[in-house]
DNA sequence: TAGTCCCT
DNA sequence: ACCA
């Protein structure tokens, strides 16, 4: 028997249909201001096999220069897309932490894109969780512990699912390992949308 | 090592 | 494992 790593939740189906398809119609709003990059690797220049956007005050972007939060998009140089407030509510419900998220990371995984295993390390504030929501088409997940070369193991995400890397599993290794194309019918076009919401500053004290 | 490749 |  195989469990999720301490800290790691899986809460299946969080969000009813309904409420996938709103999320959806929030998220191709987000995408029309703000249209998707191809990130690239650090180093190398390696282009991921993801295509992402963001919304909120920070977003995440990967290029030459780093792994980094910016307030603007890397192609246009315009502010993100407010965070829906759909987005804020799930977090207010399930991270347990008083203050909201800043960032709201949209990966799209087109039916052969993958997501190597990693750490999300690039935010200031370790205490917040990280919140991340499926939509569209079944992912297989793969989590492990704090170190590389530990043990993992791996859940079929569905759309609806959230899972929740908070406390002991706030830095545990995860990736996406294969998408399962064609098994729903949210998104028009096929393919897996993540959003992965992230505190990025610690709270000030006031 | 948010990558690929290759092996068990 | 990779050798940057």
């Amino acid at each position: 028997m195989n469990v999720l790593p301490k800290g790691v939740r899986h809460i299946p189906q969080r969000l009813d249909r309904q409420e996938q398809e709103a999320l959806v119609d929030r998220i191709r709003e987000c995408v029309a201001r703000a249209p998707l990059f191809a990130p690239k690797m650090p180093r190398t220049g390696k282009p991921l096999s993801v295509r992402m956007t963001n919304c909120g005050e920070l977003g995440w972007v990967a290029d030459e220069g780093g792994y980094r939060y910016q307030p603007h998009h890397p192609v246009t140089g315009d502010a993100w897309p407010e965070m829906p407030h759909e987005l804020l509510n799930l977090w207010q419900e399930v991270s347990g932490y008083d203050a909201p998220p800043e960032a709201c990371l949209v990966n799209f995984y087109s039916e052969t894109a993958k997501m190597g295993l990693h750490q999300d390390r690039d935010e200031d504030d370790f205490d917040a969780p990280v919140v991340s929501v499926s939509l569209g088409d079944d992912c297989l997940f793969r989590v492990g512990e704090r170190v590389r070369g530990g043990r993992t193991t791996s859940i079929r995400l569905r759309s609806g699912d959230v899972v929740v890397l908070g406390g002991e599993g706030r830095l545990s290794y995860h990736g996406v390992d294969r998408i399962y194309p064609a098994t729903s019918t949210l998104l028009k076009n096929g393919g897996r949308i993540n959003l992965t919401l992230r505190r990025v500053t610690k709270p000030s004290a006031t």
